[in-house]
DNA sequence: TATCCGACAAGTT
DNA sequence: AACTTGTCGGATA
């Protein structure tokens, strides 16, 4: 390290700081000679330039004064040469300031060139440490968290907390708690002495303890000039923290012996190593009784939150520094506006996103602050000062707990960042008495006029973020219910997730300008719920200036929430479109003309659903739905054993198939009584299964059910054909194969409803959805469980825009489709699973698909496609046609022209 | 009546 | 414990 520090020093030579530097990491000697000699090395291709590279570990890439590293390590993150020497650690630096991202956290490090040495951890994992920090941080977290949850559960155990200003009052008194452990651990009380009071000024039942802790909280609303004289030391001993924090007088819970020692505990925790950033969602997930068993499931990681706010608003505003470098004037300005700007989170939670948020501008401030040092010109004496307040930043959570931890973390963050500023520019505000507080509000952010929170309209600079909470149709209460009914209108809100509300009032918010971005579960761009979102925020102009495609959801809780997320950004005036794609595991950032709906480049052509087939085609129906508790369906050896019983019985059993058992070979049967008479009904083993199948569909209770109590031999939805063969197209397959398998069922198979059916379907249509063509417009405009493709005959199907086919063409591609029947029947061995095996698809198999993909393509165009990209492009332009030719041949229906397919430039 | 969906759920490795 | 991959039946139009 100390290498380090000298390699940093004013005058080092700059050629020499990648040697200190590396050898500051224990890089062998003879790496470095072997470097400083240009040998091999260093695989870097500019070498010339200066650059490093070292594989697996560091692309190191100096540049001139003057040039912006952030746009230098940009533009390195996106080229290939890291990634292909596999460089964890992409450095920049122009000898003034230094920018590194560690792309396996994908954590960023910004720091003045001279201070290198205090951060020196962040490239610790070079040393062979891998930096435990954050697993550590999470622990101390996870660690406090469970110990003030018992704490917690103790006080509840010895109180009375049932009516809404109980809890407050117990909210509240919790906050406080916090507050007064971090303080005294963290330099705001003197050290240890809140804890210290508890131990020697109360008695060991703690029968006096809430009263010494009312006195302590009333003496940290006071003012030390208006304190009684009298005050005993100890008590006065603490400073006047205001802020509304002590303000109210609510009574403190009884705590009892075992109360004091868990808070003696507490004490002991080291809670300098809690970081707020997190921390209060943990503790909010302690104490909230629904979601103690998932704890922490739904707070948003940093790496996520960075997501969120860099493409919103942090990348630009650097950008902005980087232009005005050298500029006073500029520089002044620059720090006027950091100071007006707005961060409004209208679903905060405990405040992950705006403790982030303020901490990245007050992190951003000092970089200005160094920028300005740089210019010289300094007047005489000059303070740096902060300028960024926390009334800048705006919030609403409906939760009370979790809105006073918010604003209690965010003081706590400013504290933080207060001892950052003191360390590099020598001074820092005390936090006591807290002075200015965020503006955050307790109630329901769907109900609450946002611009009553946090004004929005000319000369206003505001950016709004978040992860609000989602809640498919069948996951919301009946208020959620009512609110996203108030929050749309009339508008009929289909299969909508309730996160489409704070999409809605963003889009309203954002009319006067300003911009958002919210985390979303990605079914808000998929199937159904385009359609039903999208037009409407399109059509009031506001555009996606931003988009991170599907992701598996992810923190560090200790089980995830089983949900993936996009994040979205809108704006009534985008600059520059950012589509963030994974390729093979890292994030490419694309800069695009239009991000569409579904989060694609492309024109913002939506897909409706559909009753019936664009063009004319053989309806598609789902399968059977039993609703049968599992009671009309038999097991292998549960079929045998009823007919050996019961021989009266084979012709009212079959085999049943749902995408499990056409995927992996597995073998259902059931009793399909359509038709059946009274004798076989009432054979007692039948009777009681019916009498099951009854009582589960009236305790079911809705209509559909009801009615379907009263014929419970059969299954509750019944869409079999009577006669011939189907196709059959699994609802749910794995997006990992290269294509979805499909087959031909004869009618005496039921199919359940996993599967949907094409009644007498032929190889044409089997061929022709079996192409790739089917498949990437499927891949388009599918609804997904996670990424899952989910089929479905409105979206999917019905929407296909079928190609024009000769009868000659139509043999041809028929006897495409024999082929992969015969090239599947090669392998009678194998599942369809295993033949569709990502990595294991026979040859024969996969050449087969190959050259039925080339015809179905040239029924489109001679020319081949390219990509799936160019082929959707292909099918959504003839899906444009195909919906106009059909409005303008049936004048007086364009009602359906909700479908707003609006087309882009 | 006909679906489309799931801050999932149940299985395997 | 991580990873893979589709059940089941309600809520909705």
């Amino acid at each position: 390290m100390d290498t380090l520090t000298a390699a940093t020093r004013p005058k080092a030579d700059s050629g020499e700081f990648i040697y200190a530097f590396l050898d500051a990491y224990d890089f062998p000697k003879a790496t470095l000679t072997q470097i400083r000699n240009g040998g091999q090395r260093n695989v870097a291709s500019r070498k010339d330039e200066g650059h490093v590279a070292l594989k697996k570990w560091l692309y190191y890439m100096p540049v001139r004064q003057g040039e912006s590293i952030h746009e230098a390590l940009q533009v390195l993150a996106d080229e290939d040469e890291p990634a292909r020497h596999k460089c964890r650690f992409l450095v920049v630096t122009d000898f003034r300031e230094m920018t590194a991202l560690d792309t396996k956290t994908d954590e960023r490090l910004e720091v003045g060139f001279g201070e290198l040495a205090t951060q020196y951890l962040f490239f610790a994992p070079m040393a062979g440490l891998e930096r435990t920090k954050h697993f550590e941080e999470a622990s101390a977290d996870l660690k406090a968290a469970a110990k003030m949850g018992r704490l917690f559960d103790r006080l509840k155990e010895v109180n009375e907390f049932s009516t809404p200003e109980q809890l407050h009052a117990l909210n509240v008194f919790l906050t406080r708690l916090l507050f007064c452990y971090f303080a005294e651990d963290t330099g705001i009380f003197p050290k240890n002495a809140f804890t210290k009071v508890i131990t020697e000024a109360s008695g060991e039942n703690g029968e006096d303890l809430p009263d010494l802790l009312t006195q302590l909280f009333r003496v940290m609303n006071q003012p030390e000039d208006e304190r009684p004289a009298d005050l005993a030391a100890h008590v006065a001993q603490f400073p006047y923290v205001n802020g509304g924090l002590f303000r109210d007088d609510l009574p403190v819970p009884e705590i009892r012996g075992t109360g004091r020692r868990m808070m003696i505990e507490c004490g002991r925790l080291a809670w300098e190593a809690v970081n707020p950033d997190i921390f209060g969602s943990m503790f909010q997930a302690v104490v909230d009784e629904e979601s103690r068993d998932s704890m922490g499931q739904h707070y948003t990681s940093v790496p996520n939150i960075m997501k969120v706010i860099r493409p919103l608003f942090l990348d630009k505003l650097y950008a902005e520094l980087h232009k005005d470098r050298g500029n006073r004037k500029k520089l002044e300005a620059l720090l006027e506006r950091l100071s007006h700007i707005k961060v409004f989170d209208p679903a905060m939670g405990s405040g992950n996103f705006l403790i982030i948020a303020y901490k990245e501008l007050r992190r951003l401030e000092m970089s200005v602050f160094r920028a300005m040092q740089d210019v010289g010109e300094q007047k005489q004496n000059e303070l740096f000062m902060s300028g960024i307040r926390l009334s800048q930043f705006y919030g609403i959570e409906i939760d009370d707990f979790a809105y006073e931890v918010a604003q209690l973390s965010l003081w706590l963050a400013e504290h933080q960042m207060n001892m950052l500023f003191a360390k590099e520019f020598g001074h820092a505000e005390p936090l006591l008495p807290l002075k200015d507080a965020a503006q955050l509000v307790a109630g329901n952010s769907l109900q609450l006029n946002w611009l009553d929170v946090c004004w929005n309209g000319e000369g206003q600079e505001v950016y709004i973020c978040g992860n609000p909470p989602f809640h498919g149709t069948a996951g919301r209460n009946v208020e959620q219910a009512r609110d996203m009914k108030r929050v749309f209108g009339k508008k009929a809100l289909g299969y909508l997730d309730y996160v489409a509300c704070w999409f809605q009032k963003g889009t309203d918010y954002l009319q006067p300008g300003g911009e958002a971005a919210f985390v979303s579960t990605n079914s808000l761009c998929q199937g159904q719920q385009v359609a039903t979102l999208w037009p409407g925020i399109l059509n009031s102009g506001i555009e996606i200036s931003f988009a991170y495609q599907t992701f598996p959801w992810s923190n560090s809780a200790q089980s995830n929430a089983g949900v993936h997320v996009v994040i979205i950004g809108l704006s009534t005036h985008p600059t520059q479109k950012r589509l963030y794609q994974r390729v093979s595991g890292e994030w490419r950032m694309k800069i695009v003309k239009n991000i569409s709906p579904y989060l694609v480049e492309g024109g913002n052509t939506i897909v409706s659903s559909r009753n019936r087939s664009l063009v004319p085609a053989l309806p598609m129906v789902r399968g059977n739905q039993p609703t049968d508790g599992g009671n009309l369906i038999l097991s292998e050896s549960e079929k045998d054993q009823l007919l050996d019983r019961e021989q009266r019985l084979v012709p009212w059993i079959k085999p049943l198939i749902g995408a499990q058992e056409f995927l992996k070979g597995d073998c259902r049967w059931c009793l399909w009584l359509v038709g059946a008479p009274e004798e076989v009904l009432n054979i007692p083993e039948v009777r009681s299964r019916l009498d099951a199948v009854r009582a589960l569909r009236i305790k079911a209770g809705h209509a559909a059910a009801l009615q379907g109590a009263k014929r419970p031999h059969q299954f509750l939805q019944v869409a079999q054909p009577e006669e011939g063969s189907y196709i059959l197209v699994p609802a749910f397959t794995s997006e990992r194969r290269p294509y979805v398998p499909l087959g031909f069922m004869e009618s005496d198979v039921i199919s359940n409803n996993k599967n949907y059916i094409i009644p007498d379907g032929g190889l044409y249509e089997f061929s022709v959805l079996s192409s790739i063509m089917h498949l990437d417009w499927m891949r388009l405009v599918c609804g997904r469980l996670e990424s899952r493709y989910g089929y479905s005959s409105r979206i999917v199907y019905n929407t296909f825009p079928w190609p024009e086919v000769s009868e000659r063409d139509r043999q041809e591609i028929e006897k495409l489709g024999r082929a992969i029947i015969l090239a599947r029947a090669a392998h009678p061995d194998k599942t369809m699973t295993q033949l569709y095996d990502p990595d294991k698809m026979p040859d024969n198999l996969l050449e087969t698909h190959q050259a039925l993909d080339r015809a179905v393509e040239k029924l489109y165009r001679d020319r081949p496609f390219r990509d799936t990209a160019e082929r959707q492009e292909y099918l959504l332009a003839r899906y444009e046609a195909l919906i106009e030719a059909e409005k303008a041949s049936k004048p007086s229906r364009t009602k359906k022209s909700r479908n707003a397919v609006t087309k882009e430039g």
